[in-house]
DNA sequence: CCTCCATATTCGCTAAAGCGAATATATGGC
DNA sequence: GCCATATATTCGCTTTAGCGAATATGGAGG
């Protein structure tokens, strides 16, 4: 029996996770609710295979996770169990959020869902 | 005349910075108060030239300052202008506060500088 | 001016990370 | 079974980051 019951995230590899700016704006977008491979990667602009990549990555340092719904997988921010991890979280997106490329990122996101920025811009205020 | 008062912080070299493991330490250690660079060094137990680098890259994120005294040159943690980035540096400083590598590195701290194991952990502590 | 000491920087090197085209995997519909 | 679609992974490659020994810089004191 592990004395420890929180899994696997490891401070590490958060921030070798938030190192990077891709997977920055991954968490920008994911602020404002659960998103598919597809239009993430379309909002950012990126080859499939990148925003595939840096999904995976995100998902390996435990801040994100996925639900399948047919073909499509749809990933959302990660229910944290650590308070540590989740401050870091935290401070990260609200710093995000009033970055120019966040807000940029936000309005072709809403384009290509169909939902207004304004609910977006909402929901991720909220989560952060 | 630019319309940001805020002169130098890049979201990107912040993150960046926090990536590394030593630099992480290092702030760690800089929550307790100022230390010149040889107590650094060999409170983490690297090479000078490492402890020097990072403490240059810390510093050119707009993270750390320093003073001069003599030969020693005293680093402490930056009073930072912008709101988002001291959020995401406290809560950093406190995840790492919870961490044993940073307890052990301030054990060691605190025989080096000849000060009280608690007190520097209370400093710390207000400072996060 | 010369020397000592603390710190910074250079240097050659190695390891790690990111990239995007191409390919593999997996699911749903015919 | 076969095709189409969405996502993941592999591949070769380029770029970046970190390392530590060695050297350079710069202040203090003789």
């Amino acid at each position: 029996m592990a004395s420890e019951t929180a899994p696997a995230v490891e401070l590490n590899d958060v921030f070798a996770a938030l190192a990077d700016e891709t997977r920055r704006r991954i968490l920008g977008l994911l602020a404002s609710g659960e998103i598919c491979v597809c239009h993430i990667h379309e909002a950012l602009d990126v080859p499939q295979s990148t925003a595939s990549r840096h999904l995976a990555h995100l998902r390996k340092a435990g801040l994100v996770t996925t639900r399948r719904e047919g073909l499509w997988i749809h990933y959302r921010l990660a229910e944290l169990d650590d308070v540590a991890v989740t401050g870091v979280l935290k401070s990260t997106l609200a710093a995000l959020h009033a970055t120019e490329s966040t807000s940029e990122d936000r309005k072709k996101l809403s384009k290509l869902i169909q939902i207004p920025l304004k609910t977006l811009e909402r929901t991720a205020k909220n989560c952060c």
